[in-house]
DNA sequence: AGGGTAAGTCACCGAACGCTGACCGGCACG
DNA sequence: CGTGCCGGTCAGCGTTCGGTGACTTACCCT
């Protein structure tokens, strides 16, 4: 339960053991956060001596920027023009229901929340949601709300998310995911259309925090 | 800049003591997580020193826990039979909007998930959400898919506080609040109705996880 | 005024932290 | 065969951590 690797005498080789760090870091560091988690304990799973992580890395803080920065959202930029349910649809399958066994199972995005407490990290998670997901959503809606819209349709996604890998609730992670797709599509849905539902009658006084 | 109360010389007094503790924990704690928040700069917050976090709850870990314990969503418990597009707009507004101040602006469930790689933050998580929230939801939906429906709203608003709070996206963070109010609750609709919007043709094939 | 008690402080423990520089040893090359 | 280099280890620096127990001090009651 120490470490991932059964540890084979590795032969001396630095790219291995770069990369052999950052995989321990990517699961250290999603599972436990970066305060959570001690230089000792990735290279203990890496199978080699802390002082490595300084060589090759510099510092604590660049081996953690560097082990979740996620290489790009490949889907979603094939065709620009599909429609908006379709991207929503093919987002939930790569994203949320993705294969993100390198962290520890859940997108690295939800492990960086785990750190968010760190002005770096959130200045990471900020960028690579921002730029690397929400503005393709915002391209491909028109309207004044665009960037709202997208946001909303994010918001959902990464509740999704968080609901079934970081809280385990119960349903979301049970449920088939053809399921949970089609009611997310219903949901999306209501971002597309042009008034199926208007405000809900008299909600709290509007326009004012208490 | 080292704390947010000017310091007094307060009286002696062990309640007021106790409650200077908490707030501080509640602050940094939920600013900074669990791991990042040293107890004696809770002390030196209240004013007091670190010892007394020890006499007064033990262990910083039940200082945490009692921080962080929301004490109820008196809300969503007034009428049991409204709508649940009505409920949802509550929850928007009392939630999501809500004055969170004492716990950093954002409501204590956000601040947990930045501490939610020790296994009793997250067991604590579970239990407010699911019991303290998700469960209404699903008394007030019917249909075999309730809770999955339930949790999909929930997962919603949760990712719309991660999106304003965490991330600080710009459109949700700058938005009219009746603007974002009328999208969600287009969102929600299409969790309500029978069969608006049929799953998107032909997904990523479906059921396989790669 | 005097004493008991509780509120608060102080000094300190062992462990873990991030990080550094000196050192060692296997391998490739002349 | 000798030797330089580089992947890797080792010991340890200074600091901070959560937590403990003895001590001091202010307050209340008689």
């Amino acid at each position: 339960m120490t470490g991932p690797t059964p540890r084979p005498p590795r032969r001396r080789d630095s790219a291995a053991t770069r990369a052999a760090l950052l995989d321990a870091a990517r699961l250290r560091f999603s599972r436990q956060g970066f305060d959570g988690t001690g230089v000792r304990e990735i290279a203990g799973d890496a199978g080699v001596d802390a002082a490595l992580v300084f060589r090759y890395f510099g510092s604590k803080e660049k081996l953690y920027a560097e082990a979740v920065r996620v290489t790009a959202p490949e889907s979603a930029e094939a065709d620009p023009h599909r429609p908006l349910a379709r991207l929503a649809d093919e987002l939930l399958h790569d994203v949320v229901y993705g294969d993100w066994r390198q962290f520890d199972g859940e997108h690295p995005v939800l492990g960086m929340l785990r750190s968010s407490g760190r002005p770096a990290v959130r200045d990471q998670l900020r960028t690579q949601l921002c730029e690397g997901y929400l503005r393709d959503f915002a391209d491909r809606l028109d309207g004044e709300d665009a960037e709202l819209r997208a946001e909303l349709m994010g918001a959902l996604l990464l509740g999704m998310g968080v609901l079934r890998s970081v809280v385990g609730s119960p349903a979301l992670s049970e449920a088939p995911f053809d399921r949970t797709r089609t009611l997310v599509a219903r949901m999306v849905h209501g971002l597309s259309v042009a008034d199926p539902a208007p405000a809900p009658d008299s909600g709290p006084e509007s326009g004012s925090g208490s």
